[in-house]
DNA sequence: GTTGGCAAGTTGTCAGGCAATTTGGCGGCG
DNA sequence: CGCCGCCAAATTGCCTGACAACTTGCCAAC
């Protein structure tokens, strides 16, 4: 069945050698049209046939791309009702794939501030566990990535790279599968917003001391103090954020 | 190709008729299997064809349930090389089915204790901004909610879902969204862990004079003491929990 | 006006085949 | 003897086409 109109739709196909499979990609344009509210919650998506044939995908890939969505709660798709976007209080929003597609395009205000605000509350909590339970791998990890950081600046992708994985080391060293959980979530979002920081050309105070506060508080096992250097670090980071938007 | 033996594996079609599609009792079941740590991280699922057959479900719907598994970062599949078991650290714990797929065996006490943290980290800085955010609305699932608590008991379902009712409300008051999407998770863990405190016969105290001491803050719109009595009304929830494990 | 059944349409599942991709060994080369 | 690049096999990835199951919403009968 030869189509007519000139096939100008190999949208898809084009980000196939990008690592992502093809229902990567599909999965990746359906999650971002639905997070940036271009399919508002509700609506109902058409049926599986034209939408795949409308992506030139197989019914397989799309289906499978639509299952992922559905894990992370952004559509429910029942028998004769069709597939339909689930209200944003359903959505995971902590899931890293669902942060990575509402910052894919200009990240939504709110959310910034909702995801600072989570981390002034985790942050904080997770220094003082970590100054309480840190071993010789977490020290010598967090030293690590200051290091990093100290080496490089912000303004490149390795000190981006180190900045998280300071951040990621601190986490761990709380020693809670939960929070280390959250980590993947509030590290993504910091870096977003710190190559955000970045690209509005703010030029922000040097973060190596703050950090390196954190540090040697945990180092010394002083919840306390490591607690409230936290505190004080992602207080600026929210001022820098909130000058820069 | 008939089959010589007996043919007793319609272990998947027996859950069918439970709202969880085909897909989804595979789901279910490999969950299950991944984290109760049957099959252990590392180690490489044996090929779709055979497990499909194994599981007597066809390749398509094995794959759209491992497709579910690798949006919650529990496998990763390669061309070649399988799909694998992810380190633990990699799974998103906090998602609510992953939640789910844990507490269906006995709960791991680790896990146990590290969503408790996270929930005495948490639900007091939410309680905080409840108090500063609440509106009318809010209001009243509170206190529908709380009424509820006082109407049943934490012994009937009835009354345990009065009880995650107060928190999601809670949550839902303080109109972040990054918190709401963890109300799921954790009223999710708090409603297990208390049918769990249920079934070993510990007697448990009132709960309903120490939630009502948070709504009450929380409509007189005092900040410090809403978070005050939520933090006291998570140790002791925590306390509770501890002594029936 | 309400209640029951009926039909149509969408997703759910199945089967088989081919293509793409990566791994791991094997041979050639330094 | 060790390292590097190539090749082939094995597995997942994708496609096609068909049928089954399940809802929903209409429509008729009470």
């Amino acid at each position: 069945m030869p189509t007519d109109e000139p096939d100008d739709k190999p949208i898809m196909r084009s980000a196939k050698g990008s690592g992502r499979r093809l229902r990567g990609a599909v999965a990746h344009y359906l999650g971002t049209a639905i997070v940036s509210g271009e399919i508002a919650p509700g609506e109902t998506l058409s049926g599986e046939i034209a939408n795949a044939a409308a992506l030139d995908v197989s019914r397989s890939a799309y289906r499978e791309a639509v299952q992922v969505l559905t894990a992370k709660g952004l559509v429910e798709s029942r028998p004769k009702a069709g597939t339909r976007v689930l209200p944003r209080n359903r959505w995971h929003i902590l899931d890293p794939m669902v942060l990575a597609w509402a910052f894919s395009a200009e990240p939504d205000a709110g959310l910034v501030r909702d995801l600072f605000e989570l981390r002034a509350v985790v942050e904080p909590a997770a220094a003082r566990f970590a100054a309480e339970r840190r071993d010789k791998d977490d020290i010598k990890a967090m030293k690590d990535a200051l290091a990093g950081m100290r080496r490089h600046t912000l303004a490149t992708e390795a000190g981006r790279a180190a900045d998280r994985a300071f951040h990621d080391a601190l986490l761990r060293a709380s020693h809670n599968d939960a929070m280390i959980a959250l980590s993947a979530s509030i590290s993504a979002a910091v870096s977003w917003t710190t190559e955000f920081k970045q690209r509005s050309r703010a030029l922000p105070r040097d973060p190596v001391p703050d950090h390196a506060r954190v540090c040697d508080a945990i180092v010394a096992g002083d919840p306390e103090a490591a607690s409230a250097a936290m505190r004080a670090l992602v207080d600026l980071a929210l001022d820098d954020t909130r000058s820069s938007m």
